[in-house]
DNA sequence: GCCAACGTTGGC
DNA sequence: GCCAACGTTGGC
């Protein structure tokens, strides 16, 4: 079981959406850069994923969510209508793929990008180096379980 | 709202 | 293949 990290903007789709529609879950789609993309293949079944809001006060891990089913192709990529329609993607060669996450655990409260970035251990992180823009992102054990820890523990 | 960082596009 | 121009992300 590996553990991820996926970004979202919780003005668009929060946790706490996420939450409602157990225990079904939802299709993350949408995602339309490479690098993020083929993380999205690694994904497996039962592996966690670190649910970050981001562009949000303050910014931070909201939830822990699941991954569910085997990656698809992404949807939207075919549909003309949506903004994440891709013309130059086929369905015998999709470009973009999909993975159906669910809510796994509530934490008892969000950690915010500020706290992550006081932790010594953290540092190695993408996520709290500067610059960074990749929306998923793998994330080592340890770090994994730092952060569940701290979310366990009082501000 | 600002802007740094980064990815993509397309002319050459 | 280079790189300027442009678009997006996302913290602040």
């Amino acid at each position: 079981m590996n553990y991820w990290l996926m970004k979202s903007e919780p003005a668009v789709f929060s946790f706490q959406d996420l939450m409602k529609m157990s225990p079904k879950g939802e299709i993350w789609d949408g995602v339309r850069n490479y690098q993020a993309r083929n993380f999205m293949r690694e994904m497996k079944t039962g592996d966690r994923v670190l649910f970050y809001h981001s562009n949000t006060s303050p910014p931070g891990i909201a939830g822990i969510a699941e991954v569910i089913g085997e990656v698809q192709p992404d949807p939207t990529q075919f549909d003309p209508s949506s903004k994440y329609y891709d013309p130059k993607s086929s369905r015998d060669e999709p470009r973009w793929i999909a993975v159906r996450v669910r809510a796994a655990q509530e934490l008892s409260r969000t950690v915010s990008l500020h706290e992550l970035k006081t932790i010594t251990e953290l540092e190695s992180m993408p996520l709290v180096r500067k610059g960074n823009r990749l929306s998923v992102m793998p994330v080592s054990a340890k770090h994994a379980q730092i952060i569940m820890d701290l979310a366990a523990t009082v501000a």
